[in-house]
DNA sequence: CTGAAAGCGCTAACAA
DNA sequence: TTGTTAGCGCTTTCAG
């Protein structure tokens, strides 16, 4: 009782292997007698053929899949995103192979390696070192690849990125609105692209609005999480003060923040007000609920897998680089200033 | 500049290709010459070798690949798991390829029929409806597999399943010894083996510590989700009442009673505590911190594993049934009955 | 429009 | 221990 073959069904139908498989194939049916393509289809169904893709790859040297390359499924930031990559790959005939790299630049080459080996076809990174030599071997190489998340610096790569800077500017003006004219900044790591273009932006965004510029109420975080939020915040509590709100690089580092103003008594937003970036789950239900700029996640990873399957279709197709825009979502984290 | 293949590789050692073959795959270099198999090694390194998994699939009829079918990676309960799974898979040689099937039966047998396609090798089930002809029909075909987080009703399929049971135990227990006697529970919906599984749990666990065992107490959302968590938590406090504590079927079920407790000016945990079950992430920073039963998601992704690529290695070995204690985390969401 | 023949890259008998 | 041969399932020239 094994799967049937192409032979199998060209028996069955009485023709060629050659003819079946020309039939099966929408893209060469045109090649043959509409009469026996219809009778080939109709006799595979009845076998329930199935295509071995991998036979096919094979001969075509094509596996119909892409390599995703991510930091960490377990960051919330990413399963959203996968399921728009997967949402455009599917109906295209294409499937994902996910690897995780934890950011450590020997792991993701590992599984970079890993991934190619595998045939796919193309690579969608959404790694976000600003340091990335790999990333130009492979350029170099030309695999077919797009950047999630990051604007390769000086690399020819297309590449799909939420409008960082127009995000933060949001959340200063929405700040500046309910009238806090000194606004600290705990960015993310500096080594991540994400991070300073974040924190850039609030530099520029904070002295164009003529609002305190003082460059000691930018700090940034050596990690994206609660943890380094919180002792940056604690740093900046200690050490500079005499601000009324914070935008943070990203949600958990305003969560971070929510932990020390736990331990020392803040109340939020009365006190001081937050703002966070990315919108993740579950966001509104705490206490306050948290005031961020959300990201369209689904629809970056979808505008991803489309650039992508085109650079693969069209090799010479020249990069691209998108800008998704975002959106402030208010919440309880923010108020007038006291 | 094509990428070099065995044959290149046998060439440029001159050996066979089948000689150089079997030097680098460790399973078959004893039958080669140390000496020789040392030299082809060498030579594949120079030229930047790496085999062809798709070749090597086509001839040995495996593919590497297992299929991990999953309701939604956006559910925060199944990224953990994944990584748990792709954690032993990676070592073994072998990748995921991962689908989503938002819970439609229909999309799930497309994507069945797409993993089986792709020629997985076994398949880690993760959804979770009672019924589920599907799988029996795939048990029937022998495709190794194992499920995940439910045990297969009548079907004799490997499963790895958290202590549902035990961990409702533990949730009335603590709840118990805070002088809680008439406890509510919120159970997942009764198509989930889950949902059933928790609420049968519940159900004999008031009995048996001689609580309050009135069944009007127990109540199925239809759906795992915050909205029917306080669409059920608002029937029982309309039509039941008198109940201080409940104990959720899941987290999001939890969070949904948070939206009643605000809505009707309910304290928690003063006036009414809750336990949720899964502990997803960010739990600690609701207010109150929900207390919640821990599930080792980890351990079960690994355990799933495991035990699919022994099956795949022996398909004679029998199904086993593995199930994996969790614990109690106690936060701020329960408190002793005013 | 269809069949014949070759071969993608690799591995598994079998023979030497 | 190594080479020979054949073929996995499919697509793709090239003839017919």
């Amino acid at each position: 009782m094994t799967t049937p073959t192409l032979r199998d069904v060209a028996h069955a139908a009485g023709v060629h292997p050659a003819t079946a498989s020309r039939a099966l194939n929408p893209a060469t049916r045109g090649l043959v007698n509409a009469e026996t393509a219809r009778r080939v289809i109709k006799v595979a169904e009845g076998l329930g053929y199935r295509p071995n893709p991998i036979a096919r790859g094979l001969k075509t040297a094509k596996s119909a899949t892409i390599g995703l390359v991510i930091p960490d499924l377990t960051n919330p930031l990413f399963p959203p995103i996968v399921r728009g990559i997967e949402d455009v790959l599917e109906p295209a005939g294409y499937s994902g192979l996910i690897v995780n790299t934890d950011n450590d630049p020997e792991r993701e080459r590992a599984q970079v390696e890993l991934l190619r080996s595998r045939q796919v076809e193309g690579l969608i990174v959404a790694t976000a070192l600003v340091e990335h030599p790999l990333l130009e071997e492979l350029h170099r190489q030309r695999v077919p690849m797009v950047m999630v998340n990051r604007r390769p610096a000086g690399l020819d790569v297309s590449s799909i990125t939420p409008d960082d800077a127009g995000g933060i500017e949001m959340a200063v003006d929405h700040l500046a609105s309910l009238g806090h004219r000194r606004i600290a900044h705990l960015a993310g790591p500096s080594e991540t692209s994400t991070g300073v273009t974040r924190s850039r932006a609030f530099t520029n965004a904070v002295r164009d609005r003529g609002l305190d510029d003082d460059p000691a109420l930018v700090l940034a975080c050596d990690l994206w999480t609660e943890e380094c939020g919180a002792d940056g915040l604690r740093t900046l509590l200690d050490e500079v003060g005499g601000f009324t709100a914070v935008v943070a690089g990203n949600d958990l580092i305003a969560l971070g923040c929510y932990d020390v103003f736990a331990e020392r008594g803040i109340s939020c937003p009365r006190d001081m007000s937050v703002v966070g970036f990315n919108d993740m789950a579950f966001l509104d239900k705490l206490a306050p609920p948290l005031t961020t700029i959300a990201i369209p996640h689904q629809q970056i990873g979808a505008e991803a897998a489309r650039m992508l399957l085109e650079a693969i279709a069209d090799p010479s197709r020249p990069a691209r680089t998108v800008q998704l825009p975002l959106s402030l979502v208010v919440r309880g984290s923010t108020a007038a200033v006291g």
